[in-house]
DNA sequence: ACACGGCGC
DNA sequence: TATCCGCGCCGTGTA
């Protein structure tokens, strides 16, 4: 079920929607917040979805006119106060620390919470009581504010005191633009956004989730801002309504931490939620709020030259095809190759013939323009999306980049980075390296990275326990080599590279769950070379093989997979009946896995890291997670013990059946770093 | 808003 | 018989 069905179906009907939501799950009484449905839209509903197979599920009717009774969708309700004067700001110190725990929350100015500017806090220490503090809103108000200097005063020791648990939706957020009023949250111990995530969820929002498990309905932040060319800031919202809204905010992620903590536990997923997740929202949140240098300089002489080489290859290109078009259009250009030009083709899309990268690829021999168009993609993609949209994203005041690592959006437990993402820099090819080359390191320092090798294969080879995989990884051998020798059956100082490149191929294949069509397309081999090549590989790692069987049969099973700390993936559609649908499901299933426990491991590395870094007072600075690496800014009189760290605590992250191999490399920036 | 194409691991 | 190998983010064109 894809997100935006529910939102189409929200917008017809709020009751089906929230079934919906529920879906693939097992539909309990429980879960349907409705007050009444009408069962033959569900019925309809649902065949138009292909949840027919789930009809049988749906709570049955108890009245002849096909309504069933169960909860009601409210609005938030509460006690709800408004903090404006000493004498109450006082005695809310009091009462959130006599609590113990308590949720909190940020109104701002703004979404990045590098630059937005604080407007109010809200506070809830228990479900149904909340108080909103006022700082940043401007204009004639009715209500008043304290001023926020005494705010901050009263409030830091409170979200500074370890001793005190504070819960938040996104804390990650608030955090950041806490931290730019030099105030450190400590004891983040609940995230509502990452219970939520853990547990598969469908959507994070708290809003999204207050309705779909509290059967509130809050108001959406749009009622108060606007949306669209007609938005003003929270800061010209009305102190009683910003107030409302952010108060409802703590006490709706204070009532979902009180759900979700009990079935993260009953799931086995609360080592995981307490022990990584938790713990990484604040290295994640210094990595951020370090950001990386950009060489301004390289990056406007990389975008000059590469402009006039586009312009270079726009002329080759006119003069081959006879007149001009827009190469940018997917459309028009394969109108150009396969219409007027009449080249071969290959795989059909909706506006016309495929123009991928590997079909023009085929076409290199055939006509002298196919060369300057693949030129002409690669070059202006390095300008546009790596070198002329970076400098809009170079925080003024600070002068670099600050990413942001999403620790809630992907299936597998991987981070995502984005604005910028800086986990697909280019790295091959001449350009791609210069590109890196403009992240450099502040004066007297050095980039330091330090990578996992093989971090995913040493992984499938702890979850299979293949015998001759392990073996492998504890000799320490190429892999890839050794794969080669054993499928080829020759000698591994007989390996050719074309060998090497195969094995290598087969090896990331069998982790994607690959079938002999993905391996021929791949490959140059041919359809009955790679099914022969895929079977001589399951004859030499039958442990893999065996390990693909058994995890597919979990997810038969159970309706899920799990990483090496019990995370999971509900692969809902491993038993459908359409076949393509369900071998997708099963790729899902074997990759997960594998992924996720690599993601695992790194985010336990990057905890331990940025403990150690603390407790010896390093000045390095943890700056980027690329999955399998990390990058450090590191002054170079703290390089080699930066090296050697990072290669222990990487290493040592989580034991595997298998030793977890670590190269480190530095250098003054991202494109020249050696060992 | 969506599809395509393309960069990373 | 035909067949998209997993996970992301983002710029561009098209609607």
């Amino acid at each position: 079920m894809r997100l935006k069905d529910n939102e189409a179906i929200a917008r017809q009907s709020k009751e089906l929607a929230t079934i919906v939501t529920q879906m693939p799950v097992e539909l309990k009484p429980d879960d349907c917040r409705v007050s009444q449905y009408d069962r033959n839209k569900v019925t309809e509903l649902f065949r138009e979805l292909e949840f027919a197979s789930l009809l049988p599920k749906l709570p049955q009717m108890e009245t002849e006119t096909g309504v069933a009774a169960s909860l009601e969708v409210k609005p938030p309700e509460g006690d709800y106060k408004i903090v404006s004067n000493t004498k109450d700001l006082d005695r809310l110190v009091k009462r959130l620390s006599a609590a113990k725990t308590f949720a909190f929350d940020t109104e701002t100015t703004g979404l990045n919470p590098m630059t937005a500017g604080l407007v109010g806090l809200s506070f809830s220490p228990a479900a149904g009581e909340a108080y909103y503090v006022p700082v940043g809103h401007v204009g004639l108000d009715p209500i008043g504010q304290l001023p926020l200097e005494e705010i901050i005063a009263k409030i830091k020791p409170l979200l500074e005191d370890k001793k005190l648990a504070k819960l938040a939706h996104n804390g990650k957020y608030d955090m950041t633009v806490l931290a730019q009023y030099d105030l450190a949250v400590q004891n983040l111990s609940f995230d509502s956004m990452i219970a939520a995530y853990l547990l598969g969820e469908k959507s994070m929002g708290l809003k999204n989730l207050a309705f779909a498990r509290l059967a509130v309905e809050m108001t959406p932040i749009s009622e108060l801002i606007g949306k669209g060319a007609k938005q003003i800031p929270m800061s010209q919202v009305e102190i009683s309504r910003a107030a409302d809204y952010a108060s409802a905010d703590a006490d709706m992620t204070l009532r979902l931490a009180e759900i979700f903590e009990p079935e993260l536990k009953q799931q086995g997923l609360w080592q995981l939620f307490a022990e990584v997740e938790m713990p990484l929202t604040p290295v994640l949140m210094s990595m951020e709020r370090n950001g990386v240098a950009l060489d301004s300089d390289l990056l406007k002489q990389m975008s000059k030259r590469l402009g006039e080489q586009l312009l270079k290859l726009e002329k080759d290109i006119y003069d081959n095809v006879g007149h001009q078009f827009n190469i940018n259009s997917p459309q028009q250009l394969s109108n150009v190759l396969f219409e007027e030009l009449g080249l071969p083709t290959a795989r059909k899309t909706k506006g016309g013939y495929s123009t991928g990268a590997s079909i023009l690829e085929e076409l290199r021999g055939v006509h002298p323009v196919i060369g300057f168009i693949l030129d002409y993609r690669q070059l202006s993609k390095i300008k546009s999306t790596y070198i002329d949209a970076m400098p809009s994203l170079i925080n003024p005041r600070t002068g670099r980049v600050h990413t942001s690592f999403n620790q809630t959006r992907t299936a597998t437990g991987r981070l995502s980075s984005s604005e910028p993402n800086l986990q697909n820099i280019p790295v091959r090819g001449e350009m791609g390296k210069e590109v890196r080359q403009a992240f450099i390191a502040a004066e007297g320092s050095y980039l330091l990275s330090a990578d996992y090798s093989q971090i995913d294969l040493r992984a499938l080879a702890h979850l299979s326990q293949d015998k001759s995989l392990l073996d492998a990884f504890r000799h320490d051998e190429d892999i890839h080599s050794a794969t080669a020798a054993q499928v080829f059956g020759v000698d591994p100082g007989k390996v050719t590279p074309e060998m090497r490149r195969t094995a290598k191929t087969v090896n990331f294949g069998v982790i994607y769950g690959m079938s002999d069509y993905g391996l021929e397309q791949a490959t140059g081999l041919s359809r009955e070379e790679a099914a022969a090549f895929i079977n001589a590989y399951f004859e030499k790692y039958p442990g893999v093989k065996q390990y693909l069987e058994s995890t597919k049969e979990k997810a038969r099973k159970e309706g899920y997979v799990q990483t090496i700390l019990g995370r999971k993936r509900a692969i809902p559609e491993i038993n459908h009946s359409n076949r393509q649908l369900r071998e997708a499901a099963e790729r899902m299933a074997i990759n997960m896995p594998v992924q996720g426990t690599s993601a695992d491991i790194i985010k336990v590395a990057m905890i331990n890291l940025d403990g150690e870094m603390a407790k010896r007072q390093l000045k390095s600075k943890m700056l980027l997670q690329v999955h399998d690496e990390l990058i450090f800014e590191v002054p170079r009189a703290e390089q080699k013990e930066m090296g050697k760290l990072a290669a222990e605590l990487m290493s040592a992250a989580i034991e595997l059946s298998v030793p977890l191999k670590v190269d480190v490399k530095a250098g003054p920036n991202w494109g020249e770093m050696e060992p």
